[in-house]
RNA sequence: ACAU
DNA sequence: TCATGT
């Protein structure tokens, strides 16, 4: 997660480009020999540095350490997301699940846009699905911002999953009809459904696109 | 196909 | 490559 505010730029990595989490910065250099970033405080100083290139750099920035690889993946988001034109303007939730399939857990999470700074973190749970964590996370932002009285602050998904099912305020999951979701789970998933049927008047949820925008704020780095 |  | 979903 970010530090509050930070913008991080990857001259050389995976994926150059600037990135508003350390965990998502890290995933462009970890490992990856010869790569090539920097942290700035700020958006405009980070869009700078991104366009002038490593060579621009006074002091500190940071160099690969130890590894050896080389090998990237496929580019999906644009070097700078922050630049789009239709990238979301002003204060945001971003939430975002993820399934560690070593361990069999999912976890939930969401975070200001703004700053990337965390707002909260459930799980790990068993016995859970990614579709199950992406709905939670979603409504657990939208009750979390009723009841500090805000009616309008949006909330960002890249879950079309998650969306659909706050939208029908029911989750079609397989998973759950089958019972293959744990006790735990399936009382949040009916408590959530509730509160959606309680609440038919909640905060504006959003798609993030990922593809135009990177990958949002909340992620978990890991894929 | 699209989103995870 | 696999699984969860619209
Ligand atoms: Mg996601
Ligand atoms: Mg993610």
């Amino acid at each position: 997660m970010a530090k509050a505010g930070k913008y991080y730029v990857v001259w050389v990595g995976r994926e150059p480009g600037l990135y508003r989490t350390w965990a998502s910065a890290e995933q462009q250099i970890k490992g990856f020999a010869g790569a090539l970033f920097k942290s700035f405080a700020t958006q405009a100083e980070a869009e700078a540095a991104l366009a002038a290139g490593p060579g621009s750099q006074s002091s500190a920035s940071g160099r690969a350490s130890g590894s050896s690889q080389t090998s990237g993946r496929a580019s999906a988001a644009k070097a700078n997301p922050l630049a789009a034109s239709n990238y979301p303007k002003g204060e945001a939730l971003c939430v975002d699940a993820a399934w560690n399939s070593v361990q069999k857990q999912m976890e939930y999470q969401g975070v200001w846009l703004s700053s990337g700074e965390l707002l909260f973190h459930q799980g790990p749970f068993a016995m859970g699905t990614n579709n199950i964590g992406e709905f939670l996370a979603l409504v657990h932002a939208l009750a979390w911002l009723d009841k500090q009285g805000d009616a309008s602050m949006p909330v960002y998904t890249d879950s079309m999953t998650a969306m659909a099912w706050v939208r029908k305020k029911k989750a079609n999951s397989q998973s759950l009809a089958e019972g293959r979701i744990s006790p735990e789970l399936v009382a949040l998933m009916t408590r959530a459904e509730h509160w959606l049927q309680a609440h038919p008047k909640h905060n504006p949820v959003k798609k993030w696109l990922t593809k135009e925008w990177g990958e949002i704020p909340a992620d978990f780095g890991r894929k």
